[in-house]
DNA sequence: GCTGAAAATTAAGCACG
DNA sequence: CGTGCTTAATTTTCAGC
């Protein structure tokens, strides 16, 4: 698909703020609200929009400690990846799991209440998990940026 | 505030699909489509729900190559932090940055189109910021798990 | 705090340049 | 592809429980 300027502007405005009426979009971009409608409908059909979700303060619900978790498995046989994989994402407290190069296998990204739940995390959920050999934590201490802004 | 099993569910739904009409969720929950207003607006209003976005297809807007770069700074004074972190939060490149504990000060996660734009990035942008004593940069081979939604 | 109906706004569809 | 009008759907408000 090709997208143009509008294009641009209209999905950097979709993905601050997905709220925002036709109305508001087509006067921002000086376009009609038709306009805005078809490029929109296009930018989903397209799949360059995926999805629309509401996003939750983290320290409203009780899960603002975050930690991130480097995991060797013990062997990378492909049923083993393919049951750690799925295991993990089951998970609620991993919200990300990426599998990546370097010293670990994979990078996980935990959020939970505070240091003790993520104690428990760890010993009842994490390391319950077939095929894991070692992992490494990272807290988090501050967060200075969290955005789901692809600019393009 | 005090949230009962119904918010939990509605904030559940609402962090899967914001497009989800009152009407729909209403059928769910088995409330009126008034009662999931003001429970919605409460939410609004208390700031658990803190925006609404549209999510963007990382391959679809050349972006889908993904890295955690870990960065040391040279000294820890006050304004080398400031500094460091109002430079890094404006690239557009580095959509997470965490303040960690460990060996490195900093997490990032970069987004961009390939390899080559990685290589750029970290040339032209990244380490053209002052205070960066070391990095480390790890590359995301596949994502397994990327999700939004905390289970609350 | 919930319900149901009315009012206001917005989204979706259609004819046309 | 764009605009502007028309209709359908949804959000928002309100009286009453």
């Amino acid at each position: 698909m090709n997208t143009d300027t509008l294009d641009r502007k209209l999905l950097g405005l979709l993905q601050e703020d997905a709220k925002k009426t036709n109305k508001e979009l087509a006067g921002k971009l000086g376009l009609s609200v038709t306009a805005v409608y078809e490029r929109i409908k296009k930018l989903e059909r397209a799949g360059v929009i995926s999805k629309y979700v509401a996003l939750v303060k983290p320290e409203k619900v009780d899960r603002a400690f975050t930690a991130f978790c480097q995991i060797k498995l013990v062997q990378h046989t492909k049923n083993n990846v393919t049951a750690f994989e799925s295991q993990v994402a089951k998970l609620s407290e991993v919200l990300e799991v990426f599998h990546v190069s370097g010293e670990y296998d994979y990078i996980l990204k935990v959020m939970v209440r505070d240091m003790e739940a993520y104690r428990e995390f760890m010993l009842n959920k994490l390391t319950a998990l077939d095929h894991i050999g070692s992992t490494q934590s990272t807290f988090v201490i501050s967060p200075v940026k969290n955005s789901t802004v692809l600019k393009v």
